[in-house]
DNA sequence: GCCGTATTCATACAAACGTATGAACCCAAA
DNA sequence: TTTGGGTTCATACGTTTGTATGAATACGGC
């Protein structure tokens, strides 16, 4: 942790990624500030409670996830495209916890957080809008664009966080970069075949 | 909880159940016994510690849908239509925690308690033998079995869990039975669109 | 009826938790 | 150089955690 940061700073990024790894609960307060080389009063001090940090860390994740997605769907190219090199960003971009914070507060039964509620409409918002050009122009076949949206985000989603799974259960060494390669291009393949009108494999 | 039933039985319910909305720490023993109309001390003294209880819930609820799993397998039907079937069924069997544990377990980084593994490389095998078969006889598309299988897998164990998306996020009502039912069928006609050889809409 | 093992129960314990407190420290403005 | 607000720090507090303890109770074999 850069001590060059300033320790509002620090905090939200040990918290990111502890919350990630271990959990709201399990990350304690002492973790957190010990791995942010700050007090152990800081938390306290800069949010208020652990609450608020944890509350914090989601808007900026979120935050940092929907506004690659929003650039991504604004650039050129068609729907199909522009889904693919979002689905990409999510399985690829390096310090990226909202996917792992996001499915940790789904399993939960309690409401979702008002700050990661808003990020991810955005996030839908935008994949539900180029699915509704993709459809109006033929390329992505009917369906509903909510349902659609789901579907798609489900692989990455999931993919990110089990990275274990081709190690521990099928055996392989899912840190390869070239398993990782293989991945990615899967991924995209299988979600274009099942968003797209034509699939490719027509002759 | 049903006072006829036996307590190690009661435990291993209750603690399925919370383990699964709260999660492993925020599920405490005292909330676990109480709801199991068990005592305190209960867990040490039928299953040693609260971890090993985890463990001992995460072999049965991991036995109970890999047995599901094998058996849908091997039923009649082609390749396809199984896997459909399968993937109906973790989308609509009740008491089915499984795949929220899977989920938060796969989120941590640790490594996954063995009994997990055990039953994840259980339900992985059926699945990927099923991928295979359709390869052989022509209506699953070319591409790495176990790759295949992760994707087919992603979608229903994410949208189990992610009831909340269309209430919290899209603003349509999860629980409605129609809904559900139309999520099932867009979800099976997502994954087989993705495997087939020959999409349905090709004229 | 009595014994002996198995289970239940209330209570105790040390450790860890999130937060509160007040003194110490820093540093720009006066 | 002194002042004062912002920040850091060590420490303490009350709760809650998982587990240990030993007495009380339940219950089948004799």
């Amino acid at each position: 942790m850069n001590p060059k940061h300033p320790v509002p700073e620090r905090l939200l990024s040990a918290a990111g990624d502890l919350f990630a790894r271990h959990g709201f609960d399990a990350a304690s307060v002492r973790q957190i500030t010990s791995r942010a080389k700050a007090n152990l009063g800081a938390i306290t001090y800069h949010f208020g409670s652990k609450e608020a940090l944890f509350h914090a860390v989601l808007d900026r994740v979120g935050a940092r996830m929907s506004d690659r997605f929003v650039a991504i769907a604004a650039e050129r190219g068609t729907p199909l495209e522009r889904i693919g090199r979002i689905v990409t960003m999510v399985l690829t971009e390096d310090n990226l916890p909202a996917p792992t914070l996001i499915l940790r507060e789904l399993a939960n039964d309690r409401p979702l957080p008002p700050p990661l509620v808003l990020h991810m409409r955005r996030n839908f918002g935008a994949m539900i809008a180029l699915i509704r050009d993709g459809q109006r122009d033929g390329t992505i076949r009917d369906g509903d664009p909510p349902l659609l949206a789901m579907s798609v985000m489900a692989q990455p989603f999931l993919m990110r966080i089990a990275s274990r799974i081709p190690r521990d259960i099928a055996g392989v060494d899912g840190s390869d970069p070239d398993t990782r390669r293989r991945l990615v291009k899967h991924v995209v393949t299988t979600i274009t075949r099942s968003l797209a009108t034509t699939p490719g494999d027509r002759p």
